[in-house]
DNA sequence: CATCCTTATTGATCCAGATTATAAAAATGA
DNA sequence: TCATTTTTATAATCTGGATCAATAAGGATG
């Protein structure tokens, strides 16, 4: 892989605070469960590096066993994959707390490959030792089933879209999705974004050519729905772009644990 | 929900053996890990009914919420969303051996509804019930992001489908997933299985019309791909057939529990 | 500052596949 | 058993979006 690794520095410096807060990853596990301090020691000490990956740079490549797990810190990725007559589909794009392995890694060899669309930093994790994790504390398989499905679900939109969905719709309801999902780990404004993918990208992940896409763009636009200026998307009107693109947002709710315990 | 439900019978008549090859959930589980006796026995403590489910009825609905799995005995299913202009799209289908609700059951809501193609069996287990199973033996959560991984997988390969692959490699990959589905429990000969749904479900999952995607099927019949006599497909030529989908299997590796505990 | 490469934008043509319509065959159920 | 509904099959028309092409506008790089 295509990764500058180093030795993982857990730096303790830093109010503890700051460090629930800032990790992407531990922002989205905590929407599912509660972690406590030991837990948190717990999952650092099964990672293994902080690596940094360079734009256009693939994190994996389909085809190839890959073990490992990525945790995403910071930068954005799209797993992809290209087809005999040289087109690419865009399976989903990677922000930061989402997981790249969770598919890839569990299967013998990657179906999919992952490149790096900006800079990323990224932790590194065994897939055994994240086993391990889990045996130790059952909490983490769960976290991973959980996003897991979420995962899945937002695959499912994105077959919906595809399908049946109109490039207006397919759009608009990206850019929603893009818009949650950031949100989700505090990377977007309730009203604006920066997004981080070419208008190439996109297309590739709605299945349209780029004229069309860069017109459907400007579709949007003289629609009065959203509003561009270099990479920055601001909704003008929200309630209209969910109700063109059959937006539904994608939250998962607690994982029963205390209620489970209390059964058992 | 409309079903029949029934209060769980755990008959031990049967040999045993013919237990762990019969129940097509079983088998998958024991694709990715070792079960023993006492595994069985805690996984059906956990089962708190049999249930069936008629032809056309829905088990799922889009938008409720919904804390119970589902396991797939008998029968099929087909999972969908119904946009606005009364367009279909069918996400996945359902064979014996999936759960259904894993996605579903996650969420607040039910991202989409869930419609039995044929009649069905299928065993009911309470969200939390199945939280405290993995708490007491994390194998079981372990298996549960396992196979929400190859779920994932397969929708990546059906946005793939639906994207940027023709009418006629879609069809192709459709067909060989369903025959390698079936197979994985048992359900398919070498070259040849039962089709379970009509062109009508194909064309709603292929994001297709229906003519068209009749068309499409006598293509491959014409190439002497296939052939069908009713709901009996044929595989004549899978190489060929392969090859025109872009098909690679989606088999996932056994989850790595010995050397987790290893490091351990 | 000049050049190169990537990304965005716009226009003209054309065809794959949707749509609509109709009929035959098969499955369902009363 | 026959009537009704589903499912398959096929043909004719029409259109949305692909494709091809060309340009403009940024951004990066030396």
């Amino acid at each position: 892989m295509n990764v500058s690794v180093r030795p993982s520095t857990t730096r303790v410096s830093g109010a503890l605070k700051d460090i629930w807060r800032s990790d992407p990853f531990l922002i989205r596990a905590r929407q599912l469960v509660d972690l406590t301090l030991p837990d948190l020691q717990s999952l650092r000490a099964v990672i293994e590096a902080e690596a940094t990956v360079k734009r256009r740079r693939d994190l994996v490549l389909e085809g190839y066993e890959c073990s490992k797990l990525y945790f995403i810190k910071e930068g954005f990725a799209a797993r992809y994959k290209l087809l005999r007559n040289g087109k690419r589909q865009i399976v989903n794009f990677v922000l930061p707390g989402d997981i790249v392995g969770m598919p890839g890694s569990f299967l013998d060899r990657a179906a999919n490959s992952v490149i790096a669309v900006s800079d990323m930093t990224l932790q590194i994790c065994a897939l055994e030792a994240f086993v391990g994790l889990c045996c130790r504390q059952p909490k983490f398989g769960l976290v991973l089933s959980w996003l897991a499905a979420q995962e899945a679900a937002h695959y499912a939109e994105h077959i919906i879209d595809v399908g049946r969905r109109t490039p207006v719709e397919r759009l608009a309801h990206l850019l929603l999705e893009i818009h949650s999902r950031l949100a989700l780990v505090g990377l977007a404004d309730e009203f604006a974004f920066n997004l981080p993918f070419t208008q190439e990208m996109m297309s590739d992940a709605l299945g349209l050519s780029v004229p069309h896409l860069n017109r459907t763009l400007a579709h949007l636009r003289a629609e009065g729905l959203i509003a561009i200026n270099g990479r920055r998307v601001e909704i003008l009107d929200r309630k209209a772009l969910e109700l063109l693109a059959h937006f539904q947002p994608i939250q998962s709710g607690r994982i029963p644990l205390s209620e489970a315990l209390a059964v058992n």
